[in-house]
DNA sequence: TGATTTTATCTTGACGTCAAGATAAAAGAT
DNA sequence: ATCTTTTATCTTGACGTCAAGATAAAATCA
């Protein structure tokens, strides 16, 4: 009887004309969301970051070297709108943890580079990230890991067709 | 071949001493949280609502006849901050969806109560709620579903424990 | 080439959220 | 009964986000 249990027999006893079976998986999905966030920000904050910038380092850190990436090559791996692109670059530049660059092929456009501070950060950052993950599914054995990821991408193609 | 497969195989050509096994569950349930989210959004658009006012107008009515509770019952009840509520309350009080009474018992407090218009809204609205909640899982077989609920549970579980 | 459309990024204004602190009443202690 | 602590809510200021529009360069077209 957790708390999504909670609500969907509220809703059982208010509205009974109403199937909650959806509710009780989707309600548990944005509960273990929320979870993970919780414990992954605990991490981002020790190094004084947040999930937005750990995101934009990250992206470019995977990248590859160079570890250089245009504002609209960010703005599509990270789905968030274009003034949201802009700040976060903004603050970024401004920790010191990326460098604005001319895009020598096209002068609309910059290219945004890990600094040498922000890729020391990002390679640190991203050991202890990945240690957080770790420790928030520690308690799964690998069976049900490999059938909850299985499910998971089987619930993404559900969710996108509808 | 998802967007999470496309992440982690970045981190594997980039740093292949990190083990990403945990990121590939955590990036789904990341990536479905948002999918729902999106898919859910349309329906309170719909009616002139975001997740956060259904979120009070839905757990005053799932609270039972007078659909009526104070700003801490609302606050325990969906995890925000107190200053968040005390906005929430503000706006759907402007929206005239909920009144805001004395609370005999408790003069530090308050009473929070759907109006007429606003339990006739929230009757309506979770009805479509529950029919695109049905939706985003169509495909998904009951026995596909079933697992999937009780693997969410567990993962509930183990991210607390973390 | 010159005009038009498309593309890439930034700016603006509004919104929702949070943490920290303020306010006021209730509960508890002496 | 008064003082202190706790509880309940609101206020303030900062942050991150978004949608819509502005700007400027590149690409396309005539």
């Amino acid at each position: 009887m957790d708390h999504v249990d909670f609500i969907t027999d509220q809703w059982a006893q208010e509205r009974p004309d109403l199937d909650v079976s959806a509710m009780a998986i989707i309600g548990r999905v944005a509960r273990l969301y929320l979870a993970y966030q919780e414990g992954m920000q605990v991490t981002f904050g020790r190094f004084g970051l947040n999930a937005a910038k750990f995101d934009v380092l990250a992206t470019l850190r995977r990248s590859g070297a160079p570890y250089r990436l245009s504002p609209g090559a960010l703005l599509s791996a990270t789905m968030v709108a274009s003034g949201t692109m802009t700040n976060r670059i903004a603050r970024l530049e401004a920790d010191g943890l990326v460098l604005r660059q001319i895009n020598p092929g096209d002068s609309r456009s910059f290219l945004i580079e890990l600094s040498p501070e922000g890729l020391a950060l990002i390679d640190q950052v991203v050991e202890e990230h990945v240690a957080t993950q770790e420790r928030l599914l520690a308690a799964m054995s690998q069976d049900e890991r490999s059938t909850f990821k299985t499910l998971l991408s089987r619930a993404l193609v559900a969710a996108e067709q509808a």
